[in-house]
Formats: structure tokens, C-alpha cells, sequence
RNA sequence: UGGGGUGUGGCCAAGUGGCAAGGCAAGGGAAUUUGGAUCCCUCAUUCGGAGGUUCGAGUCCUCCCACCCCAGCCA
């Protein structure tokens, strides 16, 4: 399916895929592999679960196995319809296919009250009167061991019954609930008998108003995962606590081919919120457009942005996966995008910050059909042709009247290649009057260089990308950076406690006044194209023909930059 | 001074007793009609620390240190 990928050597096998070499090997499962993606439908997913999506439906490809895609609905007070279609929308985007297994926690939940009454049987479970305070003082501390309660030793009669009337609705939201049997002094606190069901008089977006009793995730998943017939359950780090009651569970309902849960380190990013909450805040409180704003990591926001499948299922295979908390460099990222689009996105002329230029020795009213290569990495995307004329718009950026050094671009006096054109001289240039700034430059071309002609062979030392003034399209671009600041080291505890004063203040830019060249008349939404040495954009789902938007999606690598930087910071 | 985890270059990450892969970032160079892409080179005498076992230790043992997670009727 995605065997294209991936193409950098030989891949080392990660530890969850040496668990499933050994089980294989032992035979264990039948041989069978059978993983899940569980997400709760409470928000949105972003790369995070892109990293999760990928480990789970990878792993079931690689070996030959299945992955099903299951909703965790087990509280209906946090749950919402919206987020089921968006997490089925994005992973589908992304490229995967659990075929007919789509499931839901919520089908399971007949089963599950059944498994319930069977704990209670074997004296297992109990139904227990204590409020959630009291609960909370009866569980002890990391150091001090629990109390057991006063209804832990209820006869099997009165908790079946009991169960039932829950069940039932006969009691009110949070004056019962049922618990494991286990142990009060256990040093794992998620073994201090446990909360398996809760009464939550709330209507289920699945199930309605039949049930008035949920059950808990420590319940209700590993009993998902067998009903599944899932063999390896992956889940991230912070479960690695329940991993003794995932157990507990399984092993005194069941007895053969139980699952297994193997737990890894989640995926977190520099200069980005990956926490469901922050998102929720950033969404909410309006400090971005929406779940799809381009800032956001967010798979919407992402793919809004013009981030292709390819290319973060590329970076999610490329991060590793590990038991270690790490915060991985939102420049890899990057590189993952630029990678696939440097190899797939058309190249096209726009002027972001337009400065005129006009040549003077070029006829008055000629324009002349210029060839220009779509993709130099791609000689199947052919050509097109663009127009050029007397008058053009060249990037603001592109001429200094007094260049700093190894500046190649134009100047007084300079030469510079117009990409696919011809060769201009710099002949001098208008300033405006009321605002100091340049406002036209002059120049002369040589006819005798233009590109592909016999006389092109001549070198110079810059090339600048252009757009014909009577020709170009306008457009609105909007450039995007990093969501959140660096974080400075000294302060990393604050940081992260106020993320908000993070927030990257030029992290939107909106440029009103781009010309564009006229093959993008009709760009259609989505489309990704390379700005000739400005970087990668997207056309945004808001634009239309005779009103575009671009989003940019990461720039080029820019080495003038750099060495701009490097100057400042010496002085010049 | 409870339990569970994790510590390999700036960031990820291989490595499972025999002389520290790879990617990103960074720096240098070649070439270039994108200061892009490409290509070449540089970048851990050392694996959280200290001891020990061994001919040999990132890998085994002991002790120590640091960081992460857990006291929801959230997942």
C-alpha cells in the first residue's frame, strides 16, 4: 500500500515490532496480528494521533495483519457526533482502511454489563455507596494504603441486585458505583479497587437513553480489545500503571489468546500545542479561526495548510518509536514536506511584495509566450507558457540601492537573469517622493540572452523570479509561522504554564498586494505549488477564481538568510 | 524515604558483550537560469554518574543522580 516509503535504507525494527517478531515466532495468537486505533471522540485529532494512526494500521500492514478503527465512547458527557465524522475525515485522509471494521465501545456495552454481573458472581466486584470524596480519602495516598469500604463485602445477592437497579436508574448520578475487588494496600493505586461502572443519567449519541450506567475506560478496553479479538493494544506511556488492571481484567473473564497492551512514548513537537485541552482553549477562545486554522497541528489544520498525507506519514515513520519522552524538531517536519513537495508541486512565478520594473529598451507593446519548466525534478510535468512584456514586477526584496556584500541579486549598475528570460541590467530607479521608498527600477535587457537561445549561455550571478504587470493575477498570501515561540530554556517551567505567552504574534501574516502569474487563474482549492524561491503554498479552501488565497506551507530553505543573520550578528 | 517508566551528539534514534548506524539541524565545498533541489566533506575517543565483572561493557552486576507518569465516578 504505501510501499514506496520509507526509502531511506534499512529500516531499524522498532520494540513493539520485535514483541510481534517473538509472538509470531512463538506462534502466540495463532500467529494472528490484530491491532486497533481507539480514539475517544471528544476533539480533534492532530499529529500526535497521526503518529499513533500510523504505528497501528503500519504494524497491522507489515505483518500481514488487520487494524480496526474504534470510537472509546464510554462517557457521553464529553462525547459529540462532530468529532466521530472529523476523526473518521482525517484518517481516511491520511491514507488508511480498516475496511468493514468500524467500530464502537458503545456496541459492546451489553457484553460488557454481562462480564460486570460475572465479576460480581465469582465475588470480584462490588457495588459501593461512598461518594467520590469519600473514595478519594478511602484510597490513601502514594504512601499511606487505602481503606477498604465499608460495602466491599456485600453479599453477591445484594450487589447483583443492586447492580441492577443502576442499571436500571433507580439511584441518583454519583451515589453508587461498581468496583473491582482487588487490593486496598496495593502500590499501584489503580489497583485499590477500582471504579468499573458510574452512573451518568445522559443520553449516549449511539445508544440514547438506553443505559444510565457507563463503564470506565480501564474497564470498558481491554474487554473492547478482546471482544475484537485484538492481540497487540498499543497505547502511549501513561498507561503503563494500568497495564496490571488491563490485566486483572482480562485474566478473570478470559483465558485464551488475551491481548496484550504495549505502551509508547507520544509524539510532541517544538513550536506547537499538541495537548487536547491547550487546542481547545486556542480554538475556543479564538486565538485561531478554527480547528482547521493553518497553525494548528491539528490533521484539518494541517491538511488545510497544504501538508500532504505522504508527507507526515513519511514523517511519522521516520520519528521513531520509542518508551522515551522526547520532543521532536518541528524543522524534520518540515523537511518531510518540502521533501514531497520539492518532488510533486509545480513551479510557479509570484511576486509576494511587488517592486516595478521596467525595461526600457524592450518594445512598447510586445509580449512575448516565455517557456517555463513546470518541475526540473519531474521532466514529465512538461512546460507552460508564461508572458512577459516591458513592464514587470520583480520582488521588493530583489534590488538594493546599496547591496550588502555577496548580495547577487539587482542592483545599480547590476546584472540579474530573469528566470526564463533574459538577462536585465539595472539602469537606475524613481523613488517615491512623500515615502522615500524606491518605487520603479530601470533597466535594459539583452536580447541576444535570452533563455534557451544560443546567446544564454552567459553567466550571472543571481536569478530572480518575476511577473508581466499587464498579465499577472492578484492574490492574497498568507504566511504562516511557528504557533508558539521557542521555548527559552531558563524559563521552560513558566513556559509551559503559560503557553499562551508563547503564542508566536507574527505566526499569520496576510500579504494583500501579491501578483501572481495568469496560469493560476483557475488554481483549484487544495492544489500545492512551488513559489519559485519564496517556498511551497496551497490554494485555501476560501479562495476563487479572481480571488485567490495561497497559505504558504514552509518555505524554501533560504541560505541568504542565513548568511544575512550571520552578518547582523557580526556587526554588519 | 510508595509504585511504574526513561536516560546514546543541538533534536529524534539504531545498538541485545567485540572496536558508537541513520535522519533532522549545523558548518564547509562542488555545481546551479530557483542563494531551492542535487552531490561531496565535517560534526559522540564516548553512551546520566561512580564503582565492579570480563581479554573486552552503551550492552552484565551494584550503588547513586536526573527527568517523566500515577491519588478523575476522564481517556
Amino acid at each position: 500500500m504505501h510501499s514506496q516509503e520509507n526509502n531511506n535504507s534499512k529500516e531499524s525494527v522498532n520494540f513493539i515490532q520485535s514483541i510481534i517478531d517473538r509472538d509470531r515466532e512463538n506462534n502466540k495468537y495463532g500467529g494472528r496480528v490484530h491491532l486497533r486505533f481507539p480514539p475517544e471522540p471528544n476533539g480533534y485529532l492532530h499529529i500526535g494521533h497521526a503518529k499513533s494512526i500510523c504505528l497501528n494500521f503500519g504494524l497491522a500492514e507489515k505483518n500481514n495483519g488487520l487494524c480496526n478503527l474504534r470510537f472509546d465512547d464510554t462517557n457521553p458527557s464529553k462525547e459529540d457526533i462532530e468529532y466521530i465524522d472529523s476523526i473518521i475525515r482525517d484518517v481516511r485522509w491520511l491514507g488508511f482502511n480498516w475496511e468493514d471494521r468500524l467500530y464502537y465501545a458503545s456496541d459492546y456495552f451489553d457484553k460488557m454489563y454481562e462480564d460486570a454481573v460475572s465479576l460480581i458472581k465469582q465475588g470480584k466486584a462490588y457495588v459501593c455507596d461512598l461518594n467520590p470524596e469519600e473514595i478519594r480519602e478511602y484510597r490513601g495516598t502514594f504512601t499511606k494504603p487505602g481503606k477498604e469500604s465499608p460495602y466491599r463485602n456485600r453479599s453477591i445477592e445484594e450487589n447483583l441486585s443492586l447492580f441492577k437497579q443502576m442499571k436500571d436508574g433507580i439511584f441518583e448520578d454519583g451515589s453508587r458505583v461498581l468496583r473491582a475487588k482487588i487490593d486496598m494496600s496495593s502500590a499501584n493505586l489503580n489497583m485499590r479497587d477500582p471504579v468499573l461502572y458510574r452512573i451518568v443519567k445522559k443520553s449516549h449519541h449511539r445508544t440514547g437513553d438506553k443505559w444510565c450506567i457507563y463503564p470506565m475506560y480501564d474497564y470498558a478496553h481491554p474487554l473492547e480489545d478482546y471482544y475484537e479479538r485484538i492481540t497487540h493494544s498499543v497505547c502511549t506511556l501513561e498507561f503503563e500503571d494500568h497495564r496490571p488492571l488491563y490485566d486483572w481484567l482480562l485474566s478473570n473473564l478470559y483465558s485464551s489468546e488475551l491481548p496484550q497492551q504495549i505502551e509508547f512514548a507520544r509524539l510532541d513537537l517544538t513550536n506547537t500545542i499538541m495537548s487536547k485541552r491547550k487546542l481547545r482553549i486556542l480554538v475556543e477562545e479564538g486565538y485561531v479561526s478554527g480547528w482547521d486554522d493553518p497553525r494548528l497541528p491539528t490533521i484539518s489544520g494541517l491538511r488545510r495548510r497544504g501538508y500532504t498525507p505522504q508527507a507526515i506519514r513519511n514523517f511519522c515513520n521516520r520519528i521513531g518509536v520509542a518508551k522515551t519522552n522526547s520532543v521532536v524538531d518541528i524543522r524534520f517536519l518540515e523537511h518531510c514536506i518540502r521533501e514531497d513537495l520539492n518532488k510533486n508541486a509545480q513551479r510557479v512565478m509570484a511576486v509576494l511584495n511587488p517592486l516595478k520594473l521596467i525595461i526600457d529598451n524592450y518594445p512598447d507593446n510586445l509580449t512575448e509566450e516565455l517557456e517555463g519548466e513546470n518541475n526540473p525534478e519531474d521532466p514529465s510535468a512538461g512546460s507552460r507558457k508564461v508572458p512577459f512584456s516591458k513592464t514587470l514586477y520583480i520582488e521588493k526584496e530583489d534590488f538594493h540601492e546599496d547591496p550588502p556584500k555577496k548580495y547577487f541579486r539587482l542592483a545599480p549598475g547590476r546584472e540579474v537573469r530573469l528566470k526564463n528570460a533574459y538577462i536585465v541590467k539595472s539602469q537606475g530607479f524613481v523613488r517615491d517622493e512623500k515615502t522615500g521608498e524606491i518605487s520603479e527600477v530601470h533597466c535594459t535587457y539583452d536580447p541576444e540572452s535570452k533563455s534557451g537561445g544560443a546567446g544564454a549561455k552567459r553567466k550571472v550571478k543571481g536569478t530572480l523570479h518575476w511577473v508581466s504587470a499587464g498579465h499577472a493575477l492578484k492574490a492574497e498570501v498568507r504566511l504562516y509561522d511557528y504557533l508558539l515561540l521557542s521555548e527559552d530554556k531558563k524559563q521552560e517551567e513558566e513556559a509551559k504554564a503559560n503557553f499562551i505567552d508563547r503564542i508566536n504574534p507574527n505566526s499569520l501574516e496576510v500579504l494583500t498586494e501579491c501578483l501572481v502569474e495568469p496560469s493560476l487563474a483557475n488554481a483549484v482549492k487544495g492544489n500545492k505549488y512551488q513559489f519559485m524561491r519564496k517556498g511551497y503554498f496551497c490554494v485555501d479552501l476560501e479562495s476563487k477564481t479572481g480571488n485567490l488565497v495561497f497559505n504558504r506551507i514552509v518555505s524554501l530553505r533560504d541560505s541568504w538568510e542565513k548568511i544575512m543573520k550571520i552578518n547582523q550578528g557580526k556587526g554588519k
